[in-house]
DNA sequence: ATAAAAAACGAACGCTCGCTCTTTTTTTGG
DNA sequence: CCAAAAAAAGAGCGAGCGTTCGTTTTTTAT
């Protein structure tokens, strides 16, 4: 299906982030390629040219003030292109929420399909977990997005996106309950899955808690693996 | 100061319902009240009516489309009301997220008081925890709206917001060391402190996954208890 | 070098927004 | 029951929104 990009086992973040294939200008050419009947350009050296500056201006602006509230003109400003250069790209305004939403669900799949390949269910839990800990974070901007203006989107992307969160927590989950051997003993595969998919969450949502130590991500990394396996074994 | 409402232990959902003393009716005379400034009409009873319906709407309309996203013209369709009523009622549209914002707040303030009172800090936890998770189901509403709009909230109440969060979870933290004699031995006190507001948020945030079964919060209450404790003592 | 194609420009359009204000209706207190 | 006060009504206003489109500039291919 898609071309993995994402490492296939790496402990720490600084590892994991060499193997990491989605550095901006790779993203914009396979949003580009995706997204063909979304974007008015057909040249992708101009297309990825405006699609970095729109949406790098968007991630600026959004946080601060909602995408509802964020005008075409207030782009224009930020972006330096004009009205019909923004919509030569975009084609209208809520395209951008849309493909933001597509490129998460990239990323998210090619997480999945990485650790599906492994077959110790161990192993296959913390590719899976780092994946999606250390990709939302060199990717931070399009995971926030998506989690606060998922209701911005029309009304079936809006389905696509919770189906997405949903199908993160069901993988995690599967791996959790292979490896409770007696499951009555420990808490519900469900719970300790929630539980480390709203950890994961916390530091791509609340970015200006975790802003200094990049370091620490690691550490943050192991808690988490490490409060799991107690809460199945325990 | 504000007269608690919240009760001052209850081990169950249920309980904790009977002394809730923040029911709909209860709730907009205290906001009236405190409130006046930002509310045109003079008599509570038109008052309470009027903001019961504007709120019910804006409730039922926000978590689809966004507050930015419902004009008022939505909001006078989904009320009933007139474009005058409504404008006598809160005298503009921001006054609504002011409102909200004021609400959580009080209720807030209200049972990290009532924990405070206890003399035990395991049993201040779980009073400050049960409290936060229970009230926030019972208002989940003003919760969740609070949560997603901060961005559209002027500067300095989105201030008052963020302030919240964080005063939430240092008193967690406060609680936890006090109960940690050997910090070095478990998780660090901040870690837990924030696995265990994520995981209240979580049910609040995500309604949609956690429509049907009621009964499982005492479960799910018990489960973030069970993992502090864990997490601090070894 | 040049003609065709693609991209960029930005003034202008129709529409909807939050909000105001005059008029009408309802409520209140004597 | 009635006059004064409060609340509700809703047409209308100007500002600003997302979008369009005729034109100009840049890029590409011959």
């Amino acid at each position: 299906m898609t071309d993995e990009c994402v490492p296939l086992r790496a402990l720490t973040f600084a590892d994991f982030k060499k193997g990491f294939a989605y550095d901006e200008d790779r993203l914009y050419s396979l949003l580009f390629k995706r997204n063909q009947e979304l974007i008015g350009i057909r040249r992708e050296k101009f297309a990825v040219r405006n699609l970095k500056k729109i949406f790098r201006a968007t991630f600026k602006l959004v946080p601060k003030i909602g995408f509802q509230a964020m005008s075409l003109r207030d782009l224009l400003a930020e972006t330096g292109l004009s009205m019909g250069g923004v919509y030569l790209t975009i084609t209208n305004k809520d395209n951008i929420a849309i493909i933001v939403k597509d490129a998460v669900t990239l990323v998210c799949e090619d997480i999945v399909e990485t650790a599906k390949a492994e077959p110790d269910p161990a192993v296959a839990l913390e590719v899976l977990i780092k994946g999606y800990l250390y990709s939302s974070l060199l990717l931070q901007p399009w995971f926030y997005f998506l989690y606060f203006e998922t209701r911005s989107l029309p009304q079936e992307h809006q389905k696509d996106s919770k189906n997405l969160e949903r199908s993160q927590v069901t993988e995690i989950e599967r791996l959790i309950s292979r490896l409770q051997e007696k499951p009555e003993r420990g808490y519900p595969a469900e719970f300790i899955a929630t539980m480390v998919l709203t950890m994961v969450q916390e530091r791509y949502l609340k970015p200006w808690k975790y802003k200094l130590p990049a370091a620490t991500i690691d550490e943050y990394a192991e808690n988490c693996l490490g409060l799991i396996h107690r809460s199945i074994h325990h």
